[in-house]
DNA sequence: ATAGCCTTGAGG
DNA sequence: CCTCAAGGCTAT
């Protein structure tokens, strides 16, 4: 693994390194003095940023980000000079204002991570004048400047620590007391993923409910409105403090299909014109390929097996609503929470996914379990990367529930091992869109990760090895069929897995940290599946 | 080596 | 013209 910091969880000073970006409209438990509170909402938003490598003050955008003038003569350097750095811990150094200058190794790291570009330090030493990255700053101060005028409510993605050493700087608290009771009650996976009659009911549960003051979770509203926002606030009319979790909200635009009549569109995502390649469901004939093809017909009954992004949007969000209607009204999920909480579902739906195929039922009980146990997070992750590949903007991260999380502001607020995650996996995500990755091929990857014979303890390889070499070839059959013109996309597809199984292992490695803080929601599959491992 | 301030110059 | 992100200079 060569990323630094990998398991780092830094603190970082409050003073700093506390997010306070004016776009992420921090109200903090007695924090800011009203000074701080006025002039972060204030019109010049640069001047009150904190850099994201370090937390000192902003001085401007300097290859690429807005950062302060010393990590942007240190990136500079760096990058003038070649310069290797070594690390005499474990790469994982705390970075700060008092500290920054302790580690350049780390310091690089942070910048890199971060998202500062080589690419901006000129080789020629030009000096003046404009580079290529002037319209992406431009468009960025933009939508800081929309941000800041248009919209009061922000998810906290607060990176300060509260009192206590153990907490990390990635995603934390929202707002409010949190109980953190993972005191795990003991589940077993074979309950979970094979449940005696266990349903993820989904009654209708039709109460407003506002987590935290400040509007953490909003549904989709209209396609595109809004554009891109920081979290949840998909500019929705203002002077509606709260919103309803309710599965089908009144605002939602709604299918048309008669099969699932109360399935929402999970905005922008199922606006046809949109995002055509999931939207279209699987019975659709445009995505499928000619009928000349060799074995359509089985890479269409793979398709059939593939959840409704809109179902599993109105799952997600009516288990989120359940949830917090158990905890009442002053007890908030914080933001980790929340997104585990839509990892967890996310995961209910891949398990439900593969106990549904025919492919997989043909095993016998215990290789399913032990494959999945195997592969869960990598199924994840390419879940996610098709999600983004399908809906999301450049720069944002779409989530299952139809929101949108800026990239940036995560990188500027997260902690390395969750920025370098986010940084990988936008990576592919750009890799895997100009392939023009299509939603065969997603499942095809899906079952290629899912049939591994090389995992320990399947019982029957054979079968697992012979369902993965077939699917394999549909995948190949697909790709020269649908891209004639691109001779070596299968190979490029293939080629895109390891990445997926290592960011994969990554994220369980990140999980299994916050989990022994005890920041994992109890009765959580994922924790489940982590304990399966280690 | 660091970091604050200065100079430069293309693009608006 | 002005802006502002490049590179440069220099006290520490």
């Amino acid at each position: 693994m060569d990323i630094p910091g990998f398991f780092v969880q830094q603190p970082q000073p409050p003073a700093h390194y506390s997010g306070n970006h004016p776009e992420v409209l921090l109200i903090q438990e007695g924090s800011s003095t009203p000074q701080e509170q006025k002039t972060a909402a204030g019109s010049r938003p640069e001047s009150e940023e904190s850099c994201p490598v370090c937390g000192d003050k902003v001085s401007g955008y300097h290859y690429g980000l807005l950062t302060c003038e010393s990590c942007k003569g240190f990136f500079k350097r760096s990058v003038q000079n070649n310069k290797h750095y070594t690390c005499s811990e474990q790469q994982r150094c705390p970075m700060n204002l008092s500290q920054r200058k302790r580690c350049p190794f780390c310091r690089f790291q942070k910048c890199l991570a971060v998202g500062m570009r080589k690419e901006a330090v000129r080789a020629d030493r030009m000096r003046g004048g404009r580079n290529k990255f002037g319209p992406l700053y431009r468009r960025d101060r933009q939508m800081k400047q929309q941000k800041a005028n248009t919209d009061p409510y922000r998810i906290k993605i607060d990176s300060r620590q509260t009192p206590g050493p153990q907490s990390s700087n990635d995603f934390h608290r929202l707002s409010g007391p949190t109980s953190n009771s993972s005191s795990s009650a003991a589940l077993h996976l074979s309950h979970i993923v094979y449940p005696s009659g266990m349903e993820q009911s989904c009654q209708p549960i039709t109460l407003d409910c506002t987590i935290s003051n400040h509007r953490v979770l909003t549904p989709p509203s209209m396609p595109f409105r809004g554009l891109c926002c920081t979290v949840p606030e998909y500019s929705q009319d203002k002077g509606e403090p709260s919103f309803s979790y309710s599965p089908v909200p009144s605002h939602y635009p709604v299918h048309s299909n008669p099969k699932h009549s109360l399935t929402p569109t999970t905005s922008p995502c199922c606006t046809p014109s949109s995002a055509p390649a999931i939207s279209q469901a699987a019975t659709q004939t445009s995505t499928t390929p000619p009928p000349t093809t060799p074995s359509p017909r089985f890479l269409n009954q793979l398709l059939e097996g593939e959840q409704d992004e809109g179902q599993l949007c109105t799952k997600v969000l009516a288990s989120l609503q359940r949830e917090q209607a158990n905890r009442g009204k002053h007890d908030c999920l914080n933001t980790f929470s929340i997104m585990c909480k839509i990892a967890d579902q996310t995961l209910f739906g891949l398990v439900e996914w593969a106990r549904n195929s025919n492919l997989f039922k043909e095993l016998k009980v215990d290789d399913q379990m032990v494959l999945l146990q195997s592969c869960w997070s990598e199924l994840l992750v390419l879940d996610h990367l098709c999600r983004q590949v399908t809906y999301g903007k450049e720069g944002c991260i779409y989530l299952v529930t139809g929101q949108q999380i800026e990239v940036s502001t995560i990188i500027s607020q997260a902690g390395t091992t969750l920025s370098s995650l986010v940084s990988r996996t936008q990576d592919l995500v750009f890799k895997l869109k100009a392939l023009q990755f299509d939603r065969h091929e997603f499942v095809c990857l899906k079952y290629l990760v899912l049939f591994n014979p090389d995992v320990k303890s399947v019982q029957n390889r054979r079968q697992v090895e012979q369902t993965q070499e077939r699917v394999n070839r549909a995948l190949m059959e697909h790709t020269q069929q649908s891209h004639p013109g691109h001779s070596d996309k299968f190979g490029q597809l293939l080629l895109r897995l390891p990445e997926v199984r290592s960011i994969s292992l990554q994220v369980e490695d990140y999980l299994y940290q916050r989990h022994l803080l005890g920041d994992l929601p109890c009765n959580s599959l994922i924790a489940e599946m982590l304990h399966g491992k280690h």
